[in-house]
DNA sequence: GTCATCATGTAAGCCGTTACATGATTGC
DNA sequence: GCAATCATGTAACGGCTTACATGATGAC
């Protein structure tokens, strides 16, 4: 789950550990109190794995040339978070600042964990994947979705099945579970439908 | 959080671990899959504790009296999972089934944990404390939704002021979440005004 | 007699947390 | 100089999961 936002977050552009922890508060709720004590082994490992390399921002250009600063990625936050970072830098950069990059095999695992190779099948873990589903091909955002529908649609229909015996306050806690599992599911047909309008729109045959 | 739904199933009536765990799948959709690796290990901390005593449910009364068939605690169900436990027992009891029963110390800790001695405000741990909520005193009651309310309160508030430039998919999922949080925040708004009225109603003062 | 279900437990491991330790840079 | 923020890391632990091991009982 967390190596799935730090490729995210590394797919849009280079950081370093403190900024991937800042970026996950701000711009997701989700993994609002992730702590540092999950992310710098995490991207130990992630680099152990070939998935990122790091680069010590520190004049030395490891290998191929300098860090890059950030191409135009579409992204404005990402720009934003460059001045920002910077904005204390006049002459030369911070301590060993070690600013991540990721590589094709990590573009690739990336790929994999959001495609839904990682078991979980959580809220949590659908809400990241589909934060990042820009990255997906059309088809598999439309894979991904569906997939999560079923889920939840299944798990109501068990839900519904077991009619049981509680107390107001159970009873009202299993309802307004039901209710919001309901929602998500409406929520997801249109993001479902906008999905198929753009896949149709974007195919050659109109017809259908 | 497990400890709390053992104890809280305990406190309505004597069960055995397998019986506990379906009663968590099926009564309660919340932790649904929460497995015997879990729960036995749980039965076991707890026993240790002096929450809970064990019996083997073997004849041989250990100490103080047979199990007690479960006295009328105005649980339907309660009832019906003792019968069902017994329909397959026509002379001798099954293995060594040990069926656990909540000691007065086990209370004070169901109490504590109900209350909010624990650290944890997600929402799972909220749901589950709601739905044993009877079990609280009105005011304790009153106190647990409100104090829910106003962590969800300041979670809404810290997610609009975070308006980020975020893609489609991404802010789609922040938007969603954001719904989901005054759903559940109206939610509370209910339920709160409910015990209010009961509070009120049952108060010596009916003015106000 | 064999299979599904009931029933209890252990071991290994994942994924994350808190708390601790360290140190550079900047603003005042 | 001192505090706040930036920045990286380690250690210990917690809670829950999966997988494994074991065995009784009842249905067919």
């Amino acid at each position: 789950m967390l190596d799935l936002a730090i490729l995210g977050l590394l797919s849009e552009r280079d950081l370093h550990g403190y900024e991937i922890r800042r970026q996950l508060r701000e711009n997701l709720g989700l993994l609002a109190n992730v702590s540092f004590g999950s992310i710098y082994p995490a991207l130990t490992r992630l680099e152990k794995s070939g998935a990122v390399v790091a680069a010590e921002e520190d004049g030395v250009a490891h290998g191929a040339g300098a860090p890059a600063p950030a191409p135009p990625t579409g992204s404005l936050s990402g720009e934003l978070a460059v001045l920002r970072a910077r904005r204390h830098s006049p002459t030369r950069a911070r301590r060993g600042r070690k600013v991540y990059r990721i590589t094709d095999a990590g573009r690739q695992l990336f790929t994999e964990l959001l495609t839904g190779g990682g078991t979980s099948d959580d809220a949590r873990s659908f809400s990241l994947r589909l934060a990042f589903a820009r990255h997906l091909a059309p088809q598999a955002r439309l894979a991904l979705l569906e997939r999560r529908r079923a889920q939840l649609v299944q798990r109501l229909a068990e839900a519904d099945e077991a009619r049981a015996d509680l107390d107001v306050y159970a009873r009202s806690v299993v309802q307004h579970t039901a209710d919001g599992v309901a929602h998500d599911i409406s929520w997801l047909d249109n993001l479902i439908a906008s999905e198929r309008a753009a896949v149709v729109a974007a195919g050659s045959e109109p017809r259908t």
